[in-house]
DNA sequence: ATCCCGAATTGGTCTGACCAAGAACTTGGA
DNA sequence: TCCAAGTTCTTGGTCAGACCAATTCGGGAT
């Protein structure tokens, strides 16, 4: 089954196999490589966890294209596992997110800088609505991370974003003061419009801190009234 | 088949199975969900590719214990795909490592820096024997990691790690200056154990600005001999 | 009590088959 | 001639049953 796996990267390492490009047939790669089907589909499957590769029934198993991504389950598995906590979450945010909103402003494309742009105005338009709120603060972080111009960054901003994603989707309730909380990314993409790498910097620093306090204070209250806080806390 | 993945989700968020467990046999499982037992290897076979399981011959599939960890091969795989460049591995390696060090020296604990003082002196005793030297500097990296005491962050460096390694580990022919390489780690080390997080910071960014820049001019080296660079350059 | 061997369990692989979703080709009509 | 609808083929997803090799564990011999 490894050998499948090694044959796959073959492929790829040798640019055999680009982006975006179907691969040969399950039954196909059986017979070239010289194993049954359920062993090259134990070998597909590996990849396709990963992300490396994605299936269509009917069609095909496809190489990904578009920006490098990993496996989101992943860190949301391990978070389930390990307990995760919230405060853990926001400071490895805070690890990452900071310098890479520096490297986002000393070179963001201006297609990029409309992107960002574009999920600010989109979260100052669904201030009442919660969820749609945080899809679009997620979407503007990865956006963020894909204006750094290094896709290592950009694909662990994205892992981190969506097991954040994840655990939040439960609990976001009737969050208060989503006025402000646009405002500062309003603040973090300006600073990276202007080019101001120790201002975007200390921009996204702030939000996250910020935000850590606001989700904290908000659990307490949830606490309070008798709802038990979701999966945040150490197992 | 994501039923599969989800019914196992459930047992570890239930508390059912915890790190180290064994969980049911296929065959059970198979019977326990509904589903054929291919189908139930299909789904575990993607949480083995995580890395959340592991599976022994003839003993049983179990969760993973010891410290989280992502599967390393992922990030690897994206490597292959996109051809993520030196530099930008350096890049993403300062981004996070700089921070995770800082928090290390607020948090390491005394075996944990009595492990870090470890793979610093087998680095100085493996200074004629670049292979072993760069699997004691990749520990090192990822002990650092575990000591930020940050979960997360230590998951990432350790993937990050793991991907420059297998980089690395193909060109690290002999290298020169492993004394001063040595030296740097040292030098981290003594910061992190001093409790001085921002010499901490500023010895790990200065070290890999310098590890960048000795790995640059050691592949202009081996341009210059007719040696090609091995796949970190973009595709 | 200790050691060794065999039976039972378990993951890994194989064969062969069927189903549903796409894709591609054919065919009919306009 | 051109387009649209329907059929056929390909492809991934699932299922069934079987065998193998590695491991575990218990029973029997020493």
């Amino acid at each position: 089954m490894d050998g499948v796996v090694a044959y796959i990267r073959r492929l790829i390492e040798r640019g055999e196999i680009r982006a975006g490009h179907r691969l040969p047939a399950e039954r196909e790669l059986a017979r070239r490589i010289g194993v049954s089907r359920p062993t090259v589909r134990a070998g597909l499957q590996t990849l396709v966890a990963m992300q490396i590769l994605h299936a269509r029934p009917g069609a095909g198993t496809f190489v990904a294209d578009g920006p490098p991504r990993f496996g989101t389950e992943p860190l949301s598995f391990l978070a389930a596992l390990h307990g995760f906590t919230r405060d853990e979450m926001f400071e490895a945010r805070r690890a990452l997110e900071v310098s890479v909103a520096g490297l986002a402003a000393e070179r963001a494309r201006p297609e990029q800088l409309a992107g960002l742009a574009d999920e600010v105005t989109s979260m100052f338009a669904s201030l009442q609505d919660p969820q749609t709120f945080l899809i679009h603060d997620i979407r503007f972080h990865r956006a963020v991370g894909a204006a750094s111009g290094n896709p290592i960054l950009a694909s662990l901003v994205e892992m981190v974003a969506a097991m954040f994603y994840e655990q939040r989707r439960k609990t976001a309730g009737r969050a208060h003061d989503l006025t402000s909380t646009a405002a500062a990314h309003r603040k973090i993409y300006q600073a990276i419009r202007a080019r101001d790498g120790a201002r975007a910097q200390a921009a996204m620093n702030e939000h996250l801190l910020a935000a850590q306090q606001e989700q904290a204070s908000e659990e307490l209250r949830l606490v309070k009234i008798g709802a038990p806080p979701l999966g945040t806390q150490k197992g």
